[in-house]
DNA sequence: TACCAGGTAAAAA
DNA sequence: TTTTTACATGGT
């Protein structure tokens, strides 16, 4: 991995909000399913380490990781022009953005969490995991995109779906839409593609933009976590505007993405 | 018990 | 065009 790199540090919100069979985190590793085998992400020193080694799964592991993500630029940008960050990240070097490697499962994680307490959309999303997925070892294979694609609103919405929601999932999965392909476009085009898609909106398409394909300028400018950081930080505590937010997100430029990773982390330790 | 929590779309004004 | 409302669950 390049460095800095802080594996605890860059792993943790998969255990933060309550379990997640798709992304086991315990005893500082990590376990998901990767091109169809579980596998087990543990730190090590430089970097991380992957059990069963295979060489074909480091590539996917370094970009779930952040390993593309430019962190001494990033700490030279807030170094030169923005104190707020700096001091924030000084505190927590080495924490990249996590990636979701699979475009399918980072749209339906976010379909779940939208609206909702991270945990009430956690552990709906655990429920959906074991009812459709399938069981490993540790880790569950997220349910594909076919078998939901031949579920209904009800058996979705049995697992603490809302109906709309469930209706989401289920027209994302039935969509004539090839989710590899996005990889390719630019980001403006992606989040014309997704927000095309019913309940699927530009909160939903900055997050794919972030978690997914780790877009460095991706900045959720309506996510109200990331406005609430950007009101303790830079305002004083006042709440922002989406407009607001995203002019301090345009001045970050391709720093974005690094930094509110970085905001988010900060608030987690602000007092309640 | 209420109310809020890392939104979205449709109805109402 | 802008504002208001319904949505389902988990935590406090």
């Amino acid at each position: 991995m390049p460095q800095p790199f802080d594996f605890a540090l860059t792993t943790e919100r998969f255990a933060l909000f309550g379990h997640d069979p798709a992304n086991v985190w315990a005893e500082g590793r990590l376990h998901r399913v990767l091109a169809g085998r579980e596998t087990t992400i543990a730190p090590a020193p430089g970097g991380a380490e992957v059990a069963p080694p295979e060489a074909e799964l480091a590539e996917p592991v370094r970009r779930l990781l952040g390993a593309g993500f430019d962190l001494p630029a990033f700490a030279r940008f807030a170094a030169a022009e923005d104190p707020v960050l700096a001091r924030l990240a000084a505190e927590r070097p080495g924490l990249r953005p996590a990636l979701v490697p699979d475009p399918w499962e980072a749209l339906v994680t976010a379909i779940t969490a939208q609206q909702v307490s991270l945990r009430a959309a956690s552990a709906i999303r655990a429920r959906f995991v074991q009812a459709f997925g399938r069981r490993h070892e540790r880790a569950w294979a997220f349910p594909t995109r076919d078998r939901i694609a031949r579920e209904t609103p009800d058996r979705l919405r049995a697992l603490g779906f809302s109906t709309r929601k469930a209706e989401y999932a289920i027209a994302l999965a039935r969509a004539p839409l090839d989710l590899d392909e996005l990889a390719a476009l630019p980001d403006h085009d992606v989040k014309a593609a997704l927000t095309a898609l019913p309940g699927i909106g530009e909160w939903t398409a900055d997050w794919f933009l972030a978690r997914h394909l780790g877009r460095t300028s991706a900045w959720p400018a309506g996510d109200l976590a990331l406005r609430k950081a950007v009101g303790a930080f830079y305002l004083d505590g006042r709440y922002p505007t989406i407009a607001e937010t995203r002019a301090v997100g345009d001045r970050l430029g391709e720093h974005a993405n690094v930094a509110a990773h970085t905001l988010l982390a900060a608030l987690r330790r602000l007092p309640a």
